[in-house]
RNA sequence: GGUAGGGUACUCAAGCGGUCAACGAGGGCAGACUGUAAAUCUGCUGGCAUAGCCUUCGAAGGUUCGAGUCCUUCCCCUACCA
């Protein structure tokens, strides 16, 4: 037999809590099936859920049958599970949407060819698509009673703030334990797992099944991870960052896990690596001695990019970055900025758009700032260079001899955002 | 349905009818210092053709020379009562 997955996760630190120690046992003796989540809030998933897909991964890799589920149903609601107040309700057009981008990101982590243990996606929409109303409530909420409803953290919490909460978000919870009811009358699934916010979700699903069917189920939760100053982890600059490249270009991906913080990676590698427990101590020595090197943030973000946007997208980021934070950038062709700058923000503008204006206005119709005034701003602190060279004026007029080889120009605000504008291209 | 209290910029939150593009805090961005760090200090943080103009304070009307600030109606939220 494998790896206790229990033990797996509680080693890494991602074990928050389960519904009962008999999982533990259970996880040792046999295959399991195991579910977790996703609602299709976004277009592609996050680095937020790359924990709860770690955790699916490692149950794959002990052994288990792992299932993930793309709530096509339960986005259309939304889960009030961590939220402090009522949150809008999307059209079904961008569920339907969202959900084609999560599946796709998930088919990228999972093995569907698994000899002993292939992975599946479902989409719950499918099973809620023909419930009706009356039929549910007959047949679930029935089975649910309103004291345990009202215990759960994230009604308790709704209830006493200002916001309060819906009826709709009230139901949320009852879709999830029915989803988690059908996954084990139709696959066998008796674990569901998820982040630690959503224990009281997962508990009405094992209670519902402990109802109707007399037999255990388990849920085991995952923790929150959070960096050093308690934000949720994944967000930068207010923006999350995504797992899909079209909305987090694969060098932002990499830069982020580079710059975290030295008292948060070695804590990131256990939760988002595969490395041992070897491998890991010897991070944390080297990180202790040489600080400076960043040599843990550089294998974390190789680790995760390689991951996620696979070998290829790894070396992009990596050329990127020996370019653009390395020695000498300055006397570089068009060409080696062409291949940096291949994932890293990029517009292209008519040439007759950029000779004779002034940066600030092409700095705006790049995209590269919101408004003129905020590239002027930006100048006036000090911090807007083209092609590494401070700018002094926003209403510098850019010439032909700003224009790299005649087709491009480098945008850069502070010491990391880059932006490339391809002159004189179309698309 | 009744009563009371609310809806202000990314968030929280202030705002005697004029001097409010709107105090403050957080967040964010940038600068200095650094290790592409942390901490710290500084500046910026609605738009523009920037000594000025324009659009914003739940929505629509109204009173006023002038409204975020007063009145009316409507929408929404919260609490208690029914």
């Amino acid at each position: 037999m494998m790896d206790n997955v229990v033990e797996v996760l509680r080693e890494r630190g991602l074990l928050d809590a389960m519904s009962s120690p008999a999982l533990e046992q259970a996880a040792g003796q046999r295959q399991l099936t195991v579910y977790a989540g996703f609602d299709p809030t976004s277009e592609s998933l996050q680095v937020g859920n790359f924990v709860a897909i770690m955790g699916l991964s490692h149950f794959q890799r002990c052994g288990h049958k792992v299932v993930a589920l793309v709530g096509g149903a339960t986005g259309m609601i939304g889960d009030p599970s961590g939220k402090t107040s009522e949150r809008q309700l999307l059209s079904e057009d961008q569920v339907r949407r969202n959900q084609e981008g999560i599946r796709e990101n998930l088919s990228r982590f999972l093995d569907f060819d698994h000899p002993t243990a292939p992975a599946v996606i479902v989409n719950n929409y499918d099973w809620f698509r023909g419930f009706t109303f009356i039929a549910f409530l007959r047949e679930v909420g029935k089975h649910f009673r309103m004291g345990a409803m009202l215990g759960k953290d994230s009604v308790r919490s709704r209830l006493e703030s200002e916001s309060g909460m819906s009826f709709t978000e009230f139901s949320y919870q009852l879709l999830q334990a029915y989803d988690f009811l059908h996954l084990y009358d139709q696959l066998g699934c008796s674990v569901q797992l998820g982040g630690s916010d959503q224990w009281g979700n997962i508990t009405a699903g094992t209670d519902l099944i402990r109802k109707l069917r007399g037999e255990e189920a388990f849920g085991l939760t995952l923790p929150l991870v959070c960096d050093r100053s308690g934000q949720k982890f994944g967000k930068s600059a207010g923006n999350a960052i995504y797992l899909d490249a079209a909305k987090t270009p694969v060098f932002d991906f990499y830069q982020f896990f580079v710059r975290v913080d030295d008292a948060d990676v070695i804590r990131f590698l256990k939760v988002f690596t595969f490395l041992s427990a070897g491998d890991l101590a010897d991070y944390e020595r080297r990180l202790a001695e040489a600080p400076e090197k960043r040599e843990a943030q550089i294998r974390l973000a190789e680790e995760v990019t390689r991951r996620v946007h696979g070998e290829a997208g790894l070396q992009v980021a990596q050329r990127s970055t020996a370019v653009l934070f390395g020695a000498a950038m300055d006397g570089l062709k068009a060409d080696e900025l062409e291949a940096v700058f291949a994932d890293v923000p990029s517009t292209a503008l008519p040439s007759a758009s950029v000779i004779g204006a002034p940066v600030a206005t092409v700095a705006v119709e790049s995209g590269f700032c919101k408004s003129r005034g905020e590239a002027r701003r930006l100048v006036e602190n000090g911090g807007f260079y083209v092609n590494n060279q401070r700018l002094a004026d926003a209403e510098h007029v850019l010439c032909d001899a700003d224009i790299i080889d005649g087709r491009l120009l480098v945008l850069r605000s502070g010491k990391k955002r880059y932006h490339l504008v391809r002159v004189g291209q179309n698309g």
